[in-house]
DNA sequence: TGAAAATACTTAGATATAAAAGCATTTGGC
DNA sequence: GCCAAATGCTTTTATATCTAAGTATTTTCA
């Protein structure tokens, strides 16, 4: 599996020094993203966490009780895709559903003592993660190249109006 | 349709302005990528392209009967990904798969007219989501970016060897 | 030359994600 | 206080992608 994973990846490698095509920075950008998305679900799937889980147990480590709609504006998905995984880390045993207050209509999301205990192990599998995605890269260039993803995604988003 | 595109992406640069989590440039760099594939994605759509399908097409307006595994390679996709959207293309009649020489093994693809016709109403499509995706980025930027994203792909790459 | 190895395609099953539409509940204004 | 609008969750259906395993064909080499 790591065999496979690394050829992969050597592929998008090669892809890259090789051919330019026109639209090649979106291009660049989904290939990055495809790779560290893959490294962290490596890792993650060892613990029987998928990535989509993750996106979720990163928010509720910091904020309990949410709604599963302030679930997806937090973590930028749309309510059927927070709906599938939370269903889901319920049935994992991650977290629990829970209607307040007598209100029938928002569901509140808590973590299992189980979810709760996950981060010790997780988190530092991410910032690992990070740590050998950037080795090498200059402090400055990261500043810039955040810069620039903030503004590519500020000005689709703005296009999109 | 263009509304809640807008209101997606107007959530997804909230969440940026606002918290900042640990792996950021990761999920920063991921959400970059879903923006643009998603502003492809709707301007590919009003054609009856799929965001899949013009992976492939691009190659094959570069060089036609490429193989299904030498597609694969170029496009940078696992083979089943390569096998399901080549057989939908077929179907939509953007290209024809044929065996060459008496070989049964190897498949070679070929674009049809249409497939070709789609080049010119296409291709202009991703260079206005590039130049908008770019507007008011330096040059300079964008290198350091290119160079921050490959440099990190490449770390990726050799770190899961 | 015939069997083992390599190659290429295909199938099956899983995850991640979204759009669209439906249903139930709450809220706000008259 | 009631009804219309807004809200929040759920279902359905579709796309994009992967891993793992299966099948068929070609190549290699003993």
């Amino acid at each position: 599996m790591a065999r496979s994973n690394h050829q992969e990846t050597q592929t998008v490698l090669r892809h890259w020094q090789e051919d330019v095509p026109d639209d090649r920075l979106a291009h660049l950008i989904r290939d990055a993203g495809r790779v560290l998305t893959k490294s962290l679900q490596t890792r993650l799937s060892e613990h029987s966490v998928s990535f989509g889980h993750w996106s979720f147990l990163r928010i509720l480590w910091v904020t309990e009780g949410l709604t599963q709609r302030e679930l997806s504006e937090e973590a930028g998905l749309m309510e059927p895709t927070t709906f599938t995984a939370l269903k889901a880390m319920e049935a994992n045993g991650l977290i629990e559903r829970r209607q307040l207050n007598g209100n029938r209509k928002n569901i509140h999301i808590y973590l299992t003592q189980r979810g709760r205990d996950l981060k010790k192990t997780l988190v530092p599998l991410a910032e690992e993660i990070n740590e050998i995605a950037v080795k090498g890269v200059d402090d400055d260039d990261l500043q810039v190249t955040r810069r620039t993803l903030l503004k590519i995604i500020s000005n689709l988003a703005n296009a999109n109006e």
